[in-house]
RNA sequence: GUGGGUGUAGCUCAGCUGGUUAGAGCGUCAGAUUGUGAUUCUGAAUGUCGCGGGUUCGAAUCCCGUCACUCACCCCA
């Protein structure tokens, strides 16, 4: 057990190997698919001005109001750490004017809530996100869900479903929420009191709510698109027939909803059946910002790492098969042996080997016992015997076999 | 913020209703094997029993508090 002095703070946790392994490919990976599509990384400050999120994500949502890690630096300023990663990077666009005005951006990096920790959620957690900015069009929603959906089979990801929906323009807002009260008002009474306390405050998360007397309300109300325009109806069946086209699945679902205030039009999830109670492994949707005088308009996502992980270790795909590659292995016998093979072991590496070796005489067995444990395939042995004949042993771990060469030789086995 | 479960060796865990010097497997290290690993055999080391307090002649065991982990609610990636 570690003891608590040097521990690091609760919901927070080291990567380390085995684990790093499969972190790295996730970000390989991922860096070569958004190439494809032509987003470029921006990495954005992790501590931005408190007010960045009060303004973007609402100042009334659950994690701006009772998530945030807020502090106070030496002039008094108030701060927070970034709680996902779309404010920021709307705040480097704004920033560009004409510059930016169609990034296509991506980032990766750690978030940070202070929730109580569970399955799927940490207090620091990491996104991989993207951000296509532009005025509203259902083809760049399309664009950036079969990027999602590629990115997971880059992966290896199986058994993901994305779950689509509108929640449309800002001009329908009013008449959504006013049409939902309507639907639900006559039986309010059937919902418990915290409900009836989002009826007043957020009808629109009554939608999705776990709890079942709200449920069997909400089944029986029309789907919020009734309650819309013209528009926002024709531009949600403009995604969905784009990502027939592609050739991309997703199930529409009129209940879903999301938690932050800067989003209109498509929103979507994609959840995974391997994950526990947090089964979204991602979220996305189209969004207006507005940052002092200026509104930005774009559509993204956000994908949580470690959930992508689980979801990833539920089918059987594990860190260790990310693992590098192991080395050569030098065993030395032998004082004189040994400072040779100081020299052979960097020469090597300077030629694109990876190889380790024992730092001290320890005996043939102890440092023979090490290699294995390396993994290494190869492991060369060169004694006070070989040194004066200018040889060396180079062993197969594998089969044992073991023939003795000159240096050449040695080279062009590697 | 609310509720449930769990904290014993590096890891996974045993330790019955409180009773001497706290155990096992795996791992680690060493020897068998003085120039050869993985197998086998033999041996060794390692614990503030999460932390603090209480009850008791006596606490890993019971009680209270606390911290951490974990799962769920809320909400989200």
């Amino acid at each position: 057990m570690a003891t608590n002095a040097f521990q690091p703070i609760q919901g927070m946790s080291d990567i380390a190997p085995p684990d790093i392994y499969i972190w790295r490919m996730i970000e390989e990976r991922a860096r070569e698919v958004f190439a494809r599509y032509r987003f470029d990384e921006i990495r954005t400050p992790a501590l931005e001005k408190n007010e960045l999120f009060t303004h973007s994500l609402g100042d009334t949502t659950d994690v701006v109001t009772k998530e945030m890690y807020t502090l106070e630096d030496r002039g008094g300023r108030k701060l927070s750490l970034r709680p996902e990663g779309t404010a920021g990077a709307i705040r480097y666009v704004a920033s560009g004017g004409e510059e930016t005005a169609g990034a296509r951006v991506f980032y990766m990096g750690p978030m940070f809530r202070c929730e109580r920790p569970q399955a799927g959620r940490k207090r620091q957690f990491h996104q991989i996100g993207v951000e296509a900015v532009g005025a509203p069009n259902p083809l760049a929603d399309a664009e950036v869900i079969a990027l999602q959906v590629h990115l997971l089979a880059a992966w290896g990801l199986k058994g993901a479903k994305v779950r689509l929906n509108t929640i449309g323009m800002p001009e329908d807002r009013t008449a959504v929420l006013e049409g939902l009260r309507e639907a639900i008002r006559p039986r309010l009474s059937e919902l418990p009191e915290e409900a009836q306390q989002r009826f007043e405050t957020n009808v629109l998360r009554l939608l999705d709510s776990k709890d079942e007397a709200v449920q069997k309300v909400i089944a029986d109300i029309p789907p919020v698109i009734e309650f819309m325009s013209a528009e926002s109806r024709a531009y949600l069946n403009t995604v969905i027939e784009t990502l027939k086209k592609l050739e991309i699945d997703v199930t529409v679902d009129a209940r879903l909803v999301r938690g932050l205030d800067y989003y209109v039009h498509t929103v979507w999830e994609v959840v995974h059946g391997g994950l526990g109670a947090q089964n979204a492994l991602a979220g996305g949707g189209r969004y207006r910002i507005h940052l002092d005088k200026r509104a930005v308009d774009g559509v993204g996502f956000a994908i949580g790492v470690e959930r992508v992980i689980a979801a990833l270790e539920a089918g059987g795909i594990t860190a260790a098969q990310f693992a590098p590659i192991p080395p050569v292995f030098i065993v030395s016998l032998g004082d004189a042996a040994l400072s040779e093979n100081l020299m052979l072991l960097q020469m090597l590496r300077q030629r694109g080997v990876a190889c380790e070796m024992e730092l001290s005489a320890r005996k043939v067995q102890a440092q023979m016992r090490r290699a294995d444990k390396t993994g290494a395939q190869t492991v060369i042995i060169r004694g006070d015997t070989e040194l004066e004949k200018g040889t060396f042993v180079v062993k197969n771990m594998a089969d044992g076999s073991q023939r003795e060469v000159e240096l050449p030789e040695l080279i062009k086995l590697l």
